[in-house]
RNA sequence: GCCGCGUUGGUCAAUCGGCUAAGACGCCACCCUUUCACGGUGGAAUGACGGGUUCGAUCCCCGUACGCGGUACCA
């Protein structure tokens, strides 16, 4: 459809800094822009935008790569996979944005600022009796107070730049003009020149601020879409300016901004403090703070399948209309439209995506769940000695009462090690001296015992309780408190044959033990 | 402050002028189950406010309020 109005190949690109982890916002745009291109058979391309020496974070740009592969979100060029419009880092860029300075200021609609930050900060000052508010800042009210081309003689500029004093490039804002930002979700937003700032283009070090960059770089790179988060949209406009002022204009992408997501409670953008704040990932992959040296857990590390993770993100801002709500990716490649993403900032529902990966273990097949729980008990060093067979039986088992991935050993622990406590109040008022003496005739039956899988001791139990003439019931309730400490888990039978013979027996004991202080 | 974007239950949301306002998560009750879950059935719970436009506004327009974002030589 838009390919078609554009008549250009659908070419997306996911812009990230590297400056920590990608958390839950980021996520969903690279998700959207993988989507998007897989539908339309475009390419998807990953661009580092590192223009910020300070806040670059080593193994940031690593860690995102290995989100992509997580996700199994295919990434077409990039500095790991190659590609003909590289280098795709823009620190490696550096030359390339000369030029188009260049070509702006050769045309009177950037300038040189030679003020130094004490200057700017000065200005500010000065500035406050006269102005109102704090509305103080570098624009057509105050540029030409300032120490820049516009003010200098061509000569003082020239001196000025051969003896190397530091300087910046800004565009010159025109003085009275609507610029307008075609936004495929939102309409057209409009925005008054005169209220905007000369943004710097190029810093002092050389480097393009983002607003140019990415002006120069979508433009080499041939982006049809730009879908990026919803903190754009205010600077919009001036990438909107940048591009008819450097004539290109009719190969401008479209735009769509998306919306925001908020933190679960209270007010604002979610941020890392929530994650810790609130014990909930807000990263695909654990990540490691470097400053505090903290290890923050993603949702892989909480027990979360990646395919979970990409359905509830990708309906948090998008649905096809219906009451659908989990797709395949497949489904979603296939659905996905630009028309129905949502155009407000929605909190995140932790609850919620807990859920859908709920649902996706409940659909798994057995051996692949299998395979993921023993890779949690690998990670969380469980020792055991279960087969696959008895592992597959228990994922089998349990799998109805597992959200997480983890929960197959938290909400099973008792299947790993004996109860460290026995809730002897469970059985307050149903213990007696009569009942301690039926389970001591019962260790003696599972002694003599030869067969302990499930079913024999089903009838073993049922024929127990025909010659003590009692209902199944009456043993039912302690013999599971003395098995697994408390009124939890699976059928008892189950649990007798998964933990064995010598570990019933033993467990029973231990439980008569305790519930002697009781009766 | 200024600029931009938003506003349907506790949360996420459907509706594209006809509403007795879907559905999901969560919550509650009951059923199933001599445990806990799963499952089943049912329930409580919503259009920010004020003006228009219209035979009719959740839906369109304008204000107000509120929320979010931006307002850096950060992205």
């Amino acid at each position: 459809m838009n390919d078609e109005i554009n008549n250009k190949p659908i070419r997306l690109r996911f812009a990230p800094s590297p400056t920590g982890g990608l958390h839950l916002g980021g996520l969903r745009t690279l998700l959207y822009n993988f989507l998007f291109v897989q539908q339309q058979g475009g390419k998807l391309i990953l661009r580092i935008e590192d223009t910020d020496q300070k806040r670059f974070v080593a193994g940031a740009e690593q860690y995102i790569f290995e989100c992509c592969q997580w996700l199994g979100i295919n990434i077409d060029e990039s500095v790991q996979h190659g590609g003909e419009y590289g280098p795709y880092r823009q620190s490696e860029r550096k030359a390339l944005y000369q030029q188009y300075v260049q070509q702006l200021i050769d045309g009177g609609l950037a300038y040189y600022a030679f003020d130094t930050p004490e200057e700017l900060d000065a200005m500010r000052e000065s500035f406050k009796s006269v102005l109102p508010h704090d509305q103080i800042q570098y624009d057509q009210k105050t540029r030409m107070k300032m120490t820049n081309s516009l003010t200098l003689s061509a000569e003082e500029t020239k001196k000025k730049l051969d003896n190397k004093t530091p300087f910046v490039i800004r565009i010159k804002m025109p003085e009275q003009e609507q610029i307008v930002l075609p936004d495929a979700i939102r309409g057209a937003v409009h925005f008054d020149s005169q209220l905007l700032d000369d943004k710097v283009l190029m810093k002092a070090d050389g480097l393009p601020t983002y607003h140019f960059a990415v002006v120069v770089d979508d433009y080499l790179m041939k982006i049809s879409h730009v879908l990026r988060g919803e903190e754009w949209l205010p600077s919009a406009g001036i990438h909107a300016l940048l591009w008819r002022y450097l004539g290109w204009e009719k190969d401008m992408p479209i735009w769509i901004h998306l919306p925001l997501i908020l933190k679960p409670d209270g007010n604002g953008k979610l941020s890392k403090r929530d994650s810790e704040r609130l014990g909930i990932p807000i990263y695909a992959l654990q990540w490691k703070d470097a400053t505090s040296g903290d290890l923050i857990e993603g949702f892989k590390e909480k027990g979360f399948v990646p395919q979970a993770l990409s359905n509830f993100l990708a309906l948090s801002a998008w649905n096809d209309g219906s009451t659908q709500e989990v797709f395949s990716i497949d489904e979603l490649i296939q659905k996905f439209s630009l028309e129905r993403l949502h155009h407000h900032s929605a909190k995140f529902d932790y609850e919620k995506a807990k859920w859908y990966n709920e649902t996706y273990l409940q659909q798994m097949p057995t051996t692949a769940l299998t395979d993921c729980v023993k890779n949690c008990l690998v990670t969380k060093q469980i020792q055991h000695h279960y087969t696959d067979t008895q592992l597959e039986e228990l994922v089998e088992l349990t799998k109805a009462r597992c959200q997480l991935i983890n929960d197959f050993y938290d909400q099973n622990a008792y299947l790993f090690h004996k109860p460290t406590s026995i809730d002897t109040a469970a059985l307050t008022g149903k213990w007696n001296a009569d009942k301690k003496k039926l389970f001591e005739q019962l260790i003696v039956v599972f002694e003599q015992a030869n067969n302990f899988s499930h079913d024999v001791l089903h009838h073993t139990l049922q024929e127990f309780c025909a010659t003590q003439n009692i209902k199944l019931g009456e043993i039912q309730l302690p013999l599971r408190v003395m098995l697994v400490g408390g009124k939890f888990g699976i059928g008892v039978t189950h649990i007798l044959a998964l933990i064995g013979k010598k570990e019933s027996i033993e467990r029973i004991t231990n439980g008569l033990n305790a519930l002697s202080t009781i009766a």
